[in-house]
RNA sequence: GUCUCCUUCGUCUAGUGGUUAGGACACCGGGUUUUCAUCCCGGCAACAGGGGUUCGACUCCCCUAGGAGAUGCCA
């Protein structure tokens, strides 16, 4: 029998990292078995259903690239994969669960609820949940409750005693005493709507799935779910829990850590290349020496059994590395075009950019393609070449063990041996300087930085000469001259 | 509280009875270099603890400790 896996998200947020794993996973899973990968929307919960999400959803699969074989936009022989389509489906599973005994109506109100809640608490109960009220009522007392409630939900009777067990692929056998499982879970909403652990179950039933990759936290409702299974007649899936995603205080990932959302990864300027790569060696990997694949390698490698129990935490650095790997990678031709919708937003450049600006850029590819970390950090490393900058202030200016007077006359000297920078080489320039160091016995980074701050702004830039030539000889020396300005005012001010 | 799961360097991990316990990120040195970055070299650093089993345990079993997750008309 042919592998069937699915990720069914429910479109409630934006998708975070915890999630995008789960769907990669499974998707690897499925092709590297050649299997299918389906799409199921969970959007049962009609309070925090978001539409914006559901989008986010699809703009992220596919940014990763992964594709799935069946789903809402691609349809299918189980179809319809989006659950609030299938709401009839759920009435008359859930009617067969009532028929049979499985289950029953409740009419409990919210309001009861808590106060058996706050009770258990008050009480320190060992005892947590559902009281079972309803469990057992006579015609006469359900028309009673009834009359209170007219709406009520219906409930899953967990068998008062035994036990249930299920293997898990990685876990292996899995049991908890059916005392410990939530007292009679509630299976459909008093709005009509399942809940998941309905949904999920007839779903992956009814579209036929046979591994069920999701996280550990869901560990604990197995046992229930098998409950659900037998009492439909079925056979459950194979399970696989994944480790859960981890903070860096060994919580579970959330804002408080970091960006969670992929979104936000993807704005920031990571590759998706990269977060593939990083996600999958998340609680997998190959063997002990290779730690870079493409997606299509990940496809054809990965496997279940290198899958690892415990839960990983997230780090943002590792990530960034791969990061900077990848675009390293790239070819600088493709980079620049990821790179423009940055720097349009940032306003460093024209929208559309002006072919000045492209041409500049362009030239400028392999001075910030080895510095680069998110693609976010083009703008402020390429500012200073598209924009004007002030006239950096004189203190940033002047090197060590110089005062105002010095640096600018280290400036002065400098503005001459510029002269021919429009066509003269960068080798020959460095040659100039270098020889004009020692002629004069200043160190050359004494004489270097102070060119650079005031041509780039900052004590940190692409290389000096390079930058100079991308800027041209006109915006080069004025920017000089602007900074010996500021070196005689503070001259200036200190003879007063 | 109760239940379930987990436990190799700070982090991600390799390892499946006999290894100087390997790699990567981070960190710290050093080199290349006009700054930064890249790149190269080197260093630091781990089998949670205690019992067994065994000629021999990181590897198998038990206990303890620690951590996490679940305990919803959310998924």
């Amino acid at each position: 029998m042919s592998v069937r896996v699915r990720y069914a998200p429910s479109p409630t947020g934006l998708q975070h990292i915890g999630g995008v794993r789960t769907a990669l996973f499974n998707y690897l899973f499925a092709r590297s078995s050649g299997g299918s990968f389906i799409l199921r929307i969970e959007d049962t919960d009609q309070q925090r259903f978001s539409e914006e999400a559901l989008k986010d959803l699809y703009e992220t699969l596919d940014w990763f690239g992964i594709r799935c074989d069946e789903g809402p936009d691609v349809g299918g022989a189980c179809g319809p994969y989006i659950q609030s389509h299938r709401f009839d489906i759920y009435q008359e599973y859930a009617r067969k669960l009532l028929d049979s005994g499985h289950a029953y109506r409740c009419w409990c109100t919210a309001e009861r609820l808590t106060a058996v809640r706050e009770k258990q608490e008050q009480e320190k109960s060992s005892y947590k949940g559902y009281d079972r009220h309803c469990r057992d009522l006579t015609a006469a007392q359900q028309e009673e409750m009834k009359r209170e409630n007219p709406n009520p939900v219906v409930r899953l009777k967990i068998p008062l005693d035994g036990s249930t067990s299920f293997s898990d692929m990685l876990m292996g056998e899995i049991t908890r005493k059916n005392s410990d499982i939530n007292p009679d879970p509630v299976l459909m909403k008093s709005d009509g709507y399942p809940t998941y652990h309905l949904a999920n179950v007839v779903d992956d039933h009814l579209m036929e799935i046979t591994h069920i990759l999701r996280a550990q936290e869901w560990i604990p409702s197995g046992p229930l779910h098998v409950l659900l299974y037998r009492a439909f007649g079925w056979d459950p899936p194979v399970y696989c829990h994944l480790p859960m995603v981890m903070g860096k205080d060994g919580q579970k990932l959330s804002k408080r850590h970091g960006s969670t959302a992929v979104r936000e990864f993807r704005e920031q300027g990571y590759l998706s290349e990269a977060m593939i790569n990083y996600i999958s060696l998340l609680g997998w990997s190959f063997d002990d020496k290779r730690e870079f694949f493409t997606l299509q390698e990940l496809e054809e490698l990965f496997s279940l059994d290198k899958i690892n129990k415990a839960p990983g935490v997230f780090d943002y650095k590792k990530l960034e590395w791969f990061n900077g790997q990848y675009i390293r990678m790239k070819d600088a031709r493709q980079l620049k075009e990821m790179l423009i919708p940055y720097l349009v937003h940032d306003q460093v450049v024209d929208n559309p950019p002006s072919p000045q600006q492209l041409e500049i850029l362009d030239q400028a590819m392999p001075l910030i393609q080895e510095r680069l970390h998110l693609l976010n950090d083009v703008s402020e490393m390429t500012r200073f070449l598209f924009c004007d900058i002030p006239a950096p202030p004189a203190d940033q200016l002047i090197p060590k063990k110089h005062d105002a007077s010095s640096t600018a006359e280290i400036l002065s000297s400098s503005l001459k041996l510029l002269e021919p920078l429009d066509d003269d080489s960068v080798d020959r320039l460095e040659q100039e300087f270098r020889e004009f160091c020692t002629r004069e016995g200043i160190k050359l980074g004494a004489v270097l930085m102070p060119l650079r701050v005031a041509v780039t702004g900052s004590t940190i830039s692409p290389p000096l000469f390079e930058s100079m030539k991308l800027l041209g000889k006109e915006k080069t020396l004025s920017r000089i001259e602007a900074a010996i300005d500021q070196l005689r005012q503070k001259e200036q001010e200190c003879d007063e």
